[in-house]
DNA sequence: CAACTTTAAATGTTATAACATATATTTGTG
DNA sequence: CACAAATATATGTTATAACATTTAAAGTTG
């Protein structure tokens, strides 16, 4: 849909600006679609993203500090985050002998599991965006990175 | 800069996995970017966007509801960030006569200076995107207008 | 090796988001 | 016209974000 029929808005200074808009209106349009289907199971977006994160790097831990580097949005609270996660049992949090100051981050069984639980879930999401084919979706994160410089 | 090196993550599930990751990378990208664009200005993104909707609607008011409509995002608590703008003299907040359950939200004098001064800032802010050609970014909202279906 | 700097994580605080609920007004219906 | 339903806004509450500060550990330098 057309992001002005969306917010009605008429005009734009430009396409600049219009890109902006659009870019904010979508992320937030994607945003609340994450949330409707990740909220039945009890883990919030950021909650999620921490323990991707972490499958990631299983068996190894990572530190607060590599997770914080590679969470898309919101890098502030992570320990904060990370200890409800905890308090869920969804990981384990040890200080790394070779270095005190580092905390390791280690996802268990059961946080695997819900993952596993979650992944069709994603898969759907996936689908969400099949509004575009292929070559658009490649397109998209082409131009995506180009922005950004 | 590819979002692979942006967020050290080495391979994506899928095309589609990797453009919800870079269009939530991006917008907080962007948002940080205007955040700190407008914070010397002492207005928060979600006010700034509140008083251009104002101005669109200039000389006319809008109602509250009209403004939630028209916001690009975190529709909540609409009332209360116009009341802390009506707290800073930007806007005038009246009960509508013809319906009193509305609200006549009009941009003051003093907002509209405001926004005038900001204007170049935003211009700026447009050229920021400017590692797009015209060309580029109206595929982009192509795109991202298709994407939402 | 003592004092300083840097780094990692945690914590405190304030503002905002998200969600639910309440209040006030109007509209529609028998 | 009394009363239920709908609508617009405001408000209360809890969780989270954003920012600043603190604590602890390691590295650095004279």
């Amino acid at each position: 849909m057309k992001l002005e029929d969306e917010i009605s808005q008429k005009k734009f200074r430009n396409e600049y600006q219009k890109a902006t808009l659009n870019l904010i209106f979508t992320y937030g349009w994607l945003r609340s679609f994450q949330e409707k289907t990740l909220k039945p199971k009890g883990v919030t977006s950021q909650q999620f993203n921490i323990l991707r994160i972490l499958r990631g790097q299983h068996p190894k831990p990572a530190s607060i500090k590599l997770i914080r580097e590679r969470m898309l949005d919101r890098m502030s609270d992570c320990s904060r985050i990370v200890e409800k996660l905890r308090a869920k049992g969804l990981v384990e949090r040890n200080i790394c002998p070779a270095d005190r100051r580092h905390v390791d981050v280690i996802i268990t069984k059961k946080g695997l599991d819900l993952l596993s639980e979650l992944d069709p879930v994603i898969e759907e999401a996936d689908k969400f965006l099949s509004n575009l084919n292929d070559k658009e979706i490649k397109q998209l994160n082409q131009l995506l990175d180009k922005l950004r410089g």
